[in-house]
DNA sequence: TGTCATTTTGCAACCGGTTGCAAAATATGT
DNA sequence: ACATATTTTGCAACCGGTTGCAAAATGACA
């Protein structure tokens, strides 16, 4: 078993408050008895038993991540970010697996077991129940990556969906393709729908230009494939907005199989610029998503939201950016 | 503030051990009993406090999982794999970031603080040295595709690296390739060490092939695309064992932009069969880890160790197999 | 050196649970 | 209905810390 804080108070003949004082900072000790303490903690291997504390100071420093994106590659930066960020500041990250769950109730029980300060939801797909539901456990939350004031009472750090999907209509009119595709993620995630929507609200201001859309199953090289495969059968667009970059990436491949190429026949614009989208024999044309701005606000927000828990909610959004690559055909003109 | 158990005792009007009873199984509790309390319970919306519990109990289900393979998307599978396999025997993940960590100190202290149950370090990089410290606090530790036997005292479930190099270099010979080369990982790396020796070991036996190697500088595709770009410079191998397949992947696209083509002009097999290999516009050859076992037999071990913290350390290896692709020209005969 | 303000220290109660033990309640057998 | 075996319950101490309060020690000043 461990040392205890006890043990080390018998050692250096001194109280039990006097230990605990002496690893408390802001308490009053002095030199004389801090050096003594500190003499037989070390010498007998102790370190404070950060459970043991958090039940008298009401604080674990025990932070919930939850998310359900565990197949976007994208997300593993998201976790480096947070896990990092979140360490820098001696916090620690009690990672939950959401896939596949139908209701937040379990993992709100099991976070309000384990008393984390504050929980990080991680999700560009879980709808905003899910951190409503941590919130209404009177548990502090960020919802990073989530809709824009989905719900009221939940702090946001993100995107504007809508604007994106806004941005790449006007992209792709720019260069004047005459009929554009929108090839959506699965249709029940939020970022799927706030880009639908600001795809089409764009377009509407371009009669002209012939709309398609349609929606992939997943956010998935598969379903991107698939879905490109199936569009490429019949009178396919001329180029597409696609739900995000791992999708492009799965259109990307059923273009090449289908013997046509991009962007000659075929132009795709991307979200999130993921690493791979760089890649050489990528060169993924997309809309950059300023993913380690939203992990540090929501960081920030979550620091501060500690010493504040009922502070009054807030979105913030980051704006996004056309990054040019090889799969869309040159401005027009 | 969340409820306690001394207010459910109190509305249920009975002791508070009686309460305690009813949330412990095995606990000798009588019907009518488990019900006037569970109605409390449930009035007030009470769910126990795990960390309080694990005072007296001695242990918390925490589980730290440890890894600095934040980079590498074959890791996102693996942390979704940890995650659901801990979260289904109710342990819970404390994610730890190694990531430009030198030492194991900091983290074994912050591990020891938080109580953990044991320790899953899921990594083919870290130094043995770290599995071997979280051991030395005396935690349970499985150390996941880390290096077999590469320290007593701990236990290690993964593939046998060395056994690989030799299966990539016999699968390069028996294509009838006459120059081979190993384009291994970072050269510090436990994993491409074993994998350089079991190449090298296998090609001696064959004295007619040359064999050249060299070392990209990390597991990802930037370097990989820049050591298959030095290579291919100066007198470039038929065919190379590229560290793994994010590096395979780099030295694809190097291939490519060399106006070269694979299999034809230069041979890739790689490693690991991330997802992305069966990608059709990669459709890397390379060698499958069966991640998905190593990972359950992972926290299978750690689940008996938690029962049994003295257990005889063991090594429990896969054995993985070439997956045939398009990057490789067909058997020579 | 004595008085008073300030700092340091220890006591004891508390955080939210668990558990050994003995008393109380219930079940069993005749 | 009684004696005895078994189960259920509550008491009280404990897990490893923190903290308000008052006593003890130290410092400041005359």
């Amino acid at each position: 078993m461990a040392i205890t804080l006890k043990e080390v108070a018998e050692r250096a003949g001194v109280s039990r408050s006097a230990v605990s004082r002496t690893f408390t900072d802001g308490a009053s000790v002095s030199d004389k008895m801090r050096r003594k303490v500190e003499k037989a903690a070390s010498d007998l291997g102790y370190s404070p038993n950060a459970l043991a504390s958090s039940l008298t100071t009401g604080r674990t420093k025990l932070i919930g991540l939850v998310s359900n994106n565990f197949h976007n590659p994208i997300f593993l930066e998201v976790f480096d970010l947070f896990t990092r960020g979140l360490q820098d500041r001696g916090l620690r990250p009690l990672l939950v697996n959401l896939t596949d769950e139908i209701n937040p109730e379990n993992s709100v029980r099991m976070l309000r077991q384990y008393s984390v300060d504050g929980v990080v939801v991680a999700s560009s797909t879980l709808p905003p129940n899910f951190a409503k539901a941590f919130r209404d456990a009177g548990v502090p939350v960020v919802h990073s990556f989530g809709r824009a004031s989905s719900s009221p009472q939940v702090h946001v750090v993100g995107i504007d969906n809508t604007e994106c999907g806004r941005m790449a209509a006007r992209t792709l009119v720019e260069r004047g393709y005459n009929h554009v595709g929108f090839m959506g993620g699965p249709q029940d995630a939020t970022s799927t729908q706030d880009r639908y929507t600001g795809f089409m609200s764009e377009m509407s201001a371009h009669p002209k230009v012939k709309v398609s859309y349609s929606f992939a199953e997943a956010y998935s090289f598969d379903a991107g494939r698939r879905e490109m495969l199936r569009l490429l059968r019949a009178a396919p667009a001329e180029a597409y907005f696609c739900g995000d970059d791992v999708l492009s990436i799965g259109a990307l491949s059923a273009v090449d199989d289908s013997d046509l190429s991009c962007p000659n026949d075929v132009g795709i614009i991307g979200l999130n610029d993921m690493e791979m989208a760089k890649w050489e024999n990528i060169n993924l044309t997309t809309i950059h998503q300023p993913i380690r701005q939203i992990v540090t606000s929501s960081i920030e927000l979550m620091v501060t939201m500690l010493d504040e828990p009922d502070r009054y909610p807030e979105t913030r959004i980051f704006p996004c950016s056309v990054v040019e690559r090889g799969t869309l055909r040159a401005q027009a003109n």
